[in-house]
DNA sequence: CTTGTCTTTCAGGCAACCTTAGCAATTATG
DNA sequence: CATAATTGCTAAGGTTGCCTGAAAGACAAG
């Protein structure tokens, strides 16, 4: 139907769209890059790598900083647990309680998502060009703070 | 923690999050505004608003075009049919086929949708300014074109 | 100690998809 | 032009990613 290049793209889509699409598209890669480097994972855990504190978190601490509540938080630590990457250690200051701790797989995992990012900012960057990536960041948090 | 305004935000995310938390921040604003116009829906039945054709489109068009099996398709119109916004009409084209129509009300709804989200776009400008949004436009359509 | 409050877990539920397995209508083929 | 393959839809049931409710163990305050 559309015989242009890239216009019929940007005529089309409202500018939500076109930050839903982005972010769909490199989100995957950034779910994909950790994956492909040798540590599977579910798009949903990464909400775990991403709250993890060094000397660990309580499975609490991590629900609501991840804005879930402490069950589901649960479900995830257990599925991370099976997969190696964090362990439940009894927290010494409060025997309720576990800290949840990354082992030396989930650190090379959080590692591997780290990269993983950075590749990604670099292609932004040769994509649109450094001064492009600083507009679009700027852009965005404008954004962010008022919308 | 964080003593400062905005750099904070923006020296801690990646891209990659400030695109997903403008969608998601967005993105929510379009349903609120459609069902604060009285038009009540899901996030999900904008898939069907959004593909479906004037004359009526098939199930396994906009299933198609929604990235979604027909099965889920179909509960999303069984839905959208008992809301009042389709109707299924036989294809005269193909007896196998139903043609999805929107009625009156379905395109009353698809019209508040439309009017919201230039609204939107609107408030868009107001924040970044008209050549921001321009731009914020061009890096975006760069961006999918090529990432 | 008793009462109340955390931290975690167990059980069950719901939404939004999926797969599998039909049936009915249409199109292709020997 | 009969029959085989394909297409359009639907019915039934499973999976995922959350949720709420309830309960058990550990701690804090009276």
């Amino acid at each position: 139907m559309s015989t242009d290049r890239k216009e019929s793209v940007a005529a089309r889509l409202n500018t939500v769209s076109m930050l839903g699409q982005a972010y769909s598209l490199l989100g995957f890669q950034i779910v994909n890059g950790v994956v492909g480097a040798g540590y599977p994972q579910k798009p949903k855990h990464s909400a775990v790598f991403a709250q993890i504190e060094p000397q660990g978190s309580r499975l609490t601490d991590l629900a609501r900083r991840a804005n879930i509540t402490p069950q589901a938080m649960g479900e995830l630590v257990d599925e991370l647990e099976e997969l190696g990457y964090v362990s439940r250690e009894p927290d010494p200051s409060d025997r309720r309680a576990k800290l949840i701790v990354l082992t030396a797989t989930g650190r090379a995992a959080v590692e591997a998502g780290r990269l993983t990012i950075a590749g990604i900012e670099v292609r932004i960057t040769e994509i649109i060009g450094e001064n492009g990536h600083k507009t679009l960041r700027r852009l965005l948090t404008k954004l962010l703070a008022e919308a």
